[in-house]
DNA sequence: TCGCAATAAGTGCGACGGCAATCAATGAGT
DNA sequence: ACTCATTGATTGCCGTCGCACTTATTGCGA
């Protein structure tokens, strides 16, 4: 019974890890084909598109995404330089660091965009019915609000 | 009704891309504590144990494993380095090369999985209906079985 | 108000993995 | 039997990320 229900977990989670790992790999290859950026800065800078002033502490920033703030540190290097974020201090603490999206990465997202839903679609989307999206969806924000 | 279709698969992998990450850091995390090798590892290693000769080729594992040849190759000789797996030149194809768990490996492995299964149990499985576990089995198979 | 722990961000360092090129061996076509 | 495209595995090189540490700033507690 356990041992089942154990087999079911493993397996699940192995889906996970193939699944991720493959789609992964596809959208990379499709955002090289039609643009210059990596996946990691489309990721980044949505994140910073998701929110009204299109800019956020970089403490925030790794909480809602997938780096680590060093990690961030230097991935917001290269977009910096690559103009499509600018970083501003904060007056209200002077540590603080704002990421925001300049008028240039908007441009890039709302070109992007179009082309990186289809690949979505195509790779991960069309697969499923729309129980299987929303179990998904159910299951996978069980898992991230279970940090402590 | 497109629109909202496309939010919801948006939604769903962005679910599988958090859950991932912070699972993957949580079991990396728990591996770290009661023992000594890096998830990576347990991964290969998990994989050859799954096959009646504990040994396979390593295009095989590329296959069945989420790193690229390339990135086996080194993988495989810091495992072999410990002592887990050892390679053994295929007699039918001289260019060929089995990777094949020693006694050593095995061991490990019986000795890590019950804590490593607690893990994935805690940090993943835990959260999950058994409605959701099936439901996330189907859904990945049905990505993973895409590729052409 | 002083001192010190806590918090924000960045840096040195090292590990790791992918791509493209390379080397070795195979086997299909002539 | 010979050539050459193909396949299996490895290596050079490079980009990237995380951990632990550092620096700057804040604000709480005595």
């Amino acid at each position: 019974m356990t041992d089942s229900a154990d087999q079911q977990t493993q397996d699940a989670w192995k889906g996970i890890l193939f699944a991720h790992s493959q789609v992964v790999r596809r959208l990379e290859a499709d955002l090289a084909e039609y643009s210059d950026l990596p996946l990691t800065w489309l990721d980044v800078m949505n994140r910073l598109n998701e929110h009204p002033q299109r800019r956020l502490r970089v403490h925030e920033l790794a909480e809602k995404s997938l780096f680590t703030r060093s990690g961030l540190t230097r991935l917001v290097d290269r977009i910096e330089d690559a103009g499509y974020v600018r970083r501003t201090h904060s007056s209200e603490d002077r540590r603080g660091v704002y990421v925001e999206l300049t008028d240039l990465g908007v441009a890039k997202l709302d070109d992007l965009w179009p082309d990186f839903t289809r690949s979505i679609q195509q790779h991960f989307g069309q697969h499923l019915t729309p129980t299987d999206t929303s179990a998904i969806i159910a299951a996978t924000r069980k898992i991230v609000d279970a940090q402590e």
